[in-house]
DNA sequence: CCTACCGATCGGTAGG
DNA sequence: CCTACCGATCGGTAGG
């Protein structure tokens, strides 16, 4: 499908709805309302309602998959655990902060699409935990964090930066940055970093 | 309102499926359908679909509070912030592990509360989350946990904690308590505690 | 707790 | 992007 302006300004006026009363609270009256138009209008540039939601669960999926693979392969040397999971989160928060509706709807709102696309972001969403988990893993292997389940330490750091959507202004106290330094700094803590520096591989 | 079996039964169901599929996304019928009566019968028991949620809201966030208002005052001695912010997470933690489909609406579905109502939880909301706050700041100040700000930190916090009710699974690899010692110890590490024990107050 | 029913709104289509 | 319209479903009421 053609990638119109119009199309854009669909899916951020969805994004801003479906943020603020879910996808099903959501009629594509209201949409189209918001755009100006008549509700039957919406269907010249979408297919369904459905596609509106996938188009923005979809493309925010990306960028968060996009972020994190850069921050796991081109993270600052060295690659310790340490360096590691501090250039996750720090792009993780990067993202919702850059654009919380959107981030807000792929957080809240991908148990609405159709189970084939549900598995398929639970799938993506498992795996992009999954780098989590490996760096906390091998964090606590190579003594740069405590011991600890990399499982449950990774479900409660994503859960936390995931909760941004839904306090998170652009115009609140803290600023993007602040938010990612003290994110950073508590989920480094929340894992033992920083009181086991001293054990950090060397460059 | 008289507090009948049936009504228990409604909110019940209504949790589950509010749950599954949201407070807009479960209609009075599926409700209906789930205990074996007509739709239009549900009305004998409860005034509209708004009403169920409300109880299940209200209920659960007094369970809060009064689970917080516990762990607060009696919390084991010495009542140092490291003490009773664990307390103030295991108890939380028990309430969501105790049931999560009750905890999952009132974390989720408050948004679709009419105006006064969510104007009541947020306020609630807010108190609640202040004990955190407070103690976190106490925390820094007599040097038991690190600095840092205590608002974005009760946040952290407090979102990761609510994130459980996402993947918690009664059947799940971990029990409730293993979660909960798990998540004391990330929440009391993630402010900096453990590292600076020994400046905690004599008993 | 039932049947019968209400007006309103839902997502979506036809045809221009 | 519009008007006109579709069948289905919505939350809720009347009256038993």
């Amino acid at each position: 499908m053609v990638e119109t302006t119009r199309r854009r300004e669909i899916e951020e006026v969805a994004s801003s709805l479906f943020h603020r009363h879910g996808y099903s609270g959501t009629s594509v009256r209201d949409i189209a309302r918001a755009l100006d138009i008549q509700g039957a209008s919406l269907y010249a540039h979408v297919a369904s309602k459905q596609d509106v939601l996938w188009s923005i669960v979809d493309r925010t999926a990306t960028r968060f998959e996009n972020a994190a693979a850069a921050a796991t392969t081109y993270t600052t040397v060295p690659p310790s655990p340490t360096n590691t999971l501090a250039a996750l989160v720090k792009a993780h928060v990067g993202i919702v902060t850059d654009d919380v509706q959107r981030a807000s709807v792929f957080v809240h709102e991908w148990r609405s699409l159709s189970p084939e696309r549900r598995a398929d972001v639970a799938r993506r969403r498992d795996e992009y935990e999954g780098r989590f988990r490996s760096v906390i893993a091998r964090g606590g292997e190579d003594g740069s964090f405590a011991a600890g389940d990399p499982v449950a330490a990774a479900s409660y750091i994503l859960t936390a930066l995931n909760g941004l959507v839904a306090w998170y202004r652009p115009d609140g106290r803290l600023s993007p940055a602040e938010i990612s330094d003290a994110y950073v700094l508590l989920s480094l803590r929340s894992v033992g970093a920083g009181s086991r520096q001293r054990h950090e591989v060397p460059a």
